[in-house]
RNA sequence: GAGACCGUAGCUCAGUCGGUAGAGCACGGCACUUUUAAUGCUGGGGUCGUGGGUUCGAGUCCCACCGGUCUCACCA
């Protein structure tokens, strides 16, 4: 903001920042009319939705005063406008009186008469800025404007000659002059790196950005509904733990100045809203962003955002049902369409959803008997795994990462995993060999993950000291935490427990192929 | 962290065999009171990511670096 140059620098066009000096001139002369370029408050503007929404009223008053309905053009595509308004012989339109403002994201002339497109984030309208309607001082105002200026229009709604809805416009306003070129007005941002560094651009110019991150918030807004109606209760945990436990990744780390103490941002929300289950708060959840120090892909960013959801006195089962709720209800928010597009193919995301047993996967995908150790690590050195010294639950699970996930196109819940790498859940009665947990897969991805959470205090206390073989400390879930052991010894009751990866959903129902496309600012190296 | 590819005007993109840098949009000027990515005429706009090297000559070939995209690794 410091090199700004003074307003009444002239342009010059042979120098590079032509395009700027000349928004520049005009700003200046904008001043110059004695209008504020940085404009005010602007009350009583109609969104363009709503202005689309009032076309029904206006009317053709012909000469002997006969008021004619203006034929509804989205019944009749195929309608010549223009003829059929001649047929009506002499008369005029008669509309709505109405303030709009908006960014101005095409223009066209025609002499002394200009059309301007406006935007706002409900759509667009065309203005109409006549010089003999609007006056010698609009006029001029209207010949300061550029693309990419935020201006503001009263005047009579009503339709042009060639049938376009239009703002017959009366009086202009400038709200904010914008002194940088705008990016291409057809093709918007391209470069991904631009879209990402300068996501207000990306937004502002490109089709379709600012719908995408509005129905990732109607996503965000009907999942609090949902749990809302049934009587879960938001809370917010500590970003800051002293044990990043919850979960298998490296945290990033900070410090405290004044407790002197290294801290770690949260990798999971998991352990803080099981203590108030210990608490009494029977139904919780968060949903906020976790922090994994990790790399960088399209389905992976170092902050997202995480629900995680606690029920008491429910199990797993219940919370299959959950998600199902969750999922459902944001794509009735969002338009109600089951069957979604995903590139070239379609995702059917209408409940139930097929659940089917890790081992019964394991089997169809690999043809090899889940509970044939031997033969399980034989597949995995088949593929190239490395099972000198590992756990037999660990070379399964690598292997069902290597050839099951991906086939998993979905939406699918993966049911009863090995329990060895499942320390957080609670055991099933008929087989303490298997853990009650899913994992919801669609497209390959995992987007959920939900277990019968373990509240059992002692064989917590267990499984938190146990490092399964193969697994570096860093690598494992089971981080020790004495705080944890000592709540659940005053009785967690039992629970089913839910983790939702949103970004990921909204990937999924939105037809995103990165998660950048869904994060508005993501992680990305500094400009030099 | 490794590999492949990419970086040319404000934006979107061409640029052949190594031979003085191109288009569309945008921008300036002129014309036009019913346009729809308006149109017609006209003008200006470039440190080809950065720095080296090869060469008589580099946007183009080579090396290093910066940034990005994808794949892999990591993310049990």
């Amino acid at each position: 903001m410091t090199e700004t140059q003074s307003p009444s620098s002239s342009p010059t066009d042979d120098s590079p920042g032509f395009h700027e000096a000349a928004r520049r001139e005009k700003l200046r002369r904008m001043i110059e009319l004695g209008h504020d370029p940085w404009g005010s408050r602007y009350d009583d503007r109609s969104l363009m939705r709503e202005l689309r929404a009032r076309a029904g009223e206006i009317r053709f008053v012909q000469a002997s005063g006969k008021e004619v309905e203006i034929p509804d053009r989205a019944a009749e595509p195929d309608l010549d406008f223009r003829g059929w308004l001649q047929d009506q012989g002499k008369g005029e339109m008669r509309g709505p009186k109405v303030r709009a403002a908006g960014r101005i994201v095409l223009s066209r002339d025609a002499g002394k008469l200009r059309f301007l497109n406006i935007q706002d984030w409900t759509g667009n309208i065309q203005l109409l800025v006549g010089k003999a309607q609007v006056g010698e001082a609009n006029w001029a105002l209207a010949e300061c404007f550029d693309l990419g200026d935020i201006v503001g229009a009263s005047g009579m709604l009503a339709f042009t000659k060639t049938g376009e809805l239009s703002i017959f416009v009366e009086e202009l306003t400038i709200l904010t002059k914008c002194v940088a070129p705008p990016p291409d007005k057809h093709a918007g941002l391209a470069d991904p790196e631009l879209r990402q560094r300068m996501r207000y651009l990306d937004l502002a110019y490109t089709d379709g950005v600012r719908e995408r991150f509005l129905q990732r918030t109607k996503v965000v807004q009907s999942i609090r509904s949902t749990l809302g109606k049934q009587g879960f209760c938001e809370i917010e945990g500590p970003t800051l733990h002293s044990i990043a436990g919850g979960a298998a990744a490296r945290p990033f780390t900070t410090h405290h100045n004044t407790l002197d103490i290294d801290l770690f941002l949260r990798i999971a929300l998991e352990l803080h809203l099981k203590r108030l289950l210990v608490g009494g708060m029977e139904r919780v959840y968060e949903l906020g962003r976790v922090y994994r120090n990790e790399g960088i892909s399209p389905r992976h960013n170092p902050e997202f955002t995480m629900l995680e959801v606690y029920q008491a006195f429910g199990d797993y089962r219940s919370m299959m049902d959950l998600t199902e709720a969750i999922v459902a209800d944001a794509i009735e928010a969002i338009d109600g369409n089951f069957k979604r597009p995903w590139g070239e193919s379609v995702i059917d995301f209408s409940p139930p959803f097929d659940r089917k047993t890790y081992d019964e996967l394991f089997a169809e995908h690999t043809g090899v008997d889940p509970q044939d150790t031997a033969a399980v690590a034989k597949l995995a050195e088949s593929i190239g795994f490395d099972t000198a010294g590992k756990h037999p639950d660990v070379i399964k699970s690598e292997v069902f990462e290597e050839k099951v996930e991906d086939a998993l196109v979905g939406p699918i819940f993966v049911i009863d995993y090995p329990a060895s790498i499942c320390p957080l859940t609670k055991r099933k009665k008929s087989n303490p060999n298997v853990a009650e947990r899913f994992e919801l897969f669609v497209q390959g991805m995992e987007v959920a993950n939900a277990y019968t959470e373990l509240n059992d205090p002692d064989l917590q206390e267990q499984l938190f000291k146990t490092q399964l073989a193969g697994l570096s400390e860093e690598d494992s879930m089971a981080k020790m935490d004495h705080d944890f052991i000592r709540a659940l010894k005053h009785g967690m009751p039992p629970a089913g427990g839910l983790g939702i990866g949103i970004d990921r959903l909204v990937m999924l129902l939105t037809n995103s192929p990165s998660i950048r496309d869904v994060i508005l600012f993501p992680l990305l190296r500094p400009e030099a």
